[in-house]
DNA sequence: ATAATTGCAAAGTCTTTGCAGTTTG
DNA sequence: CAAACTGCAAAGACTTTGCAATTAT
């Protein structure tokens, strides 16, 4: 079953005139490993290391860059400093609520965008990349925390 | 006028217990005067280094730093590689449609997102940041790049 | 065979940090 | 004066690049 997956993304990547390496194949079968993981380039490199002790970074990022110009990886820059990957085809549609306070980042259903999407379209002609795109904003926990720490400096009504 | 806004703004960091200094006091004018353009570490010691030539950038990331944590400053991660930062008071409220393609932004209204940030309230207790968080997609430009050049590469019907 | 890919090492960008000297309140 | 800030230089994270050796087709 994963392996049927991981063969069928290689193969575009043949089809387009690339090499199938077993490097290559061990990165493709890390990030379906991974599930909806966000793995960076560190990820990547450390899950593929373990098979192959000597595979280097610059085989990954080279790696990502095809498979993103092949349209089968997406690169999202969740948080600064550190841009994470997903597999296309792998991903189910979700959309990343990331918190700018504590870094925590939950998953969302991508329909949430609709509406928003249809706006943007109308009115700047925009095509929104609804998919995996992360919004910021704080969760549930930071905002307690911050009232907590407001009331605590603040003690006054 | 555009004093008053640097003396209000560099107040509140004197208030806090910091230090209005000359450099600070540049950054800021040197945001003031950015208006709403997204300037990045880099541009910011580039426009401050005019009045102060040994401006070091390690004194724009510790004062830009100190202003995003008394709220004066946004940090905005628009494309991978750089941060651009905001001065929450002197933005309109809006948003940024980034092109995933040609790297073009595009400044929207931020109600745009009212009706998204309340369905993220009530379905994931999370409180969006709406104004001047990014979203990616592709603008009217490069879509009429890619439907051309798929006509080029495919001249079916 | 030959074009693509890899490992390696070096460099590049953006940002952070330690420290000694300077400036602000 | 004491605490905060600055310049400087060095280092750190992440990513890119040139090249010779290797590998897929």
């Amino acid at each position: 079953m994963r392996d049927l997956k991981a063969e069928r993304i290689l193969e575009r990547l043949r089809e387009s005139g690339g090499r199938v390496t077993s490097a290559r194949r061990l990165i493709v079968e890390a990030m379906l490993a991974g599930g909806d993981h966000h793995l960076t380039a560190a990820d990547i490199v450390e899950i593929v290391r373990r098979d192959d002790p000597v595979f280097h970074e610059s085989t990954v990022y080279r790696t990502l860059e095809r498979l993103t110009e092949l349209g089968i990886v997406r690169p999202v820059q969740l948080v600064p400093g550190a841009t994470v990957f997903h597999l296309v085809e792998n991903a189910h549609r979700h959309n990343h609520l990331v918190c700018d306070d504590c870094g925590t980042i939950i998953e969302a259903r991508v329909d949430l965008l609709d509406v928003l999407a249809s706006d943007v379209a109308r009115n700047h002609r925009f095509t929104l990349q609804t998919e995996a795109a992360p919004l910021h904003g704080r969760c549930e926990a930071c905002q307690h925390a911050d009232a907590a720490s407001n009331r605590a400096a603040d003690p006054a009504p």
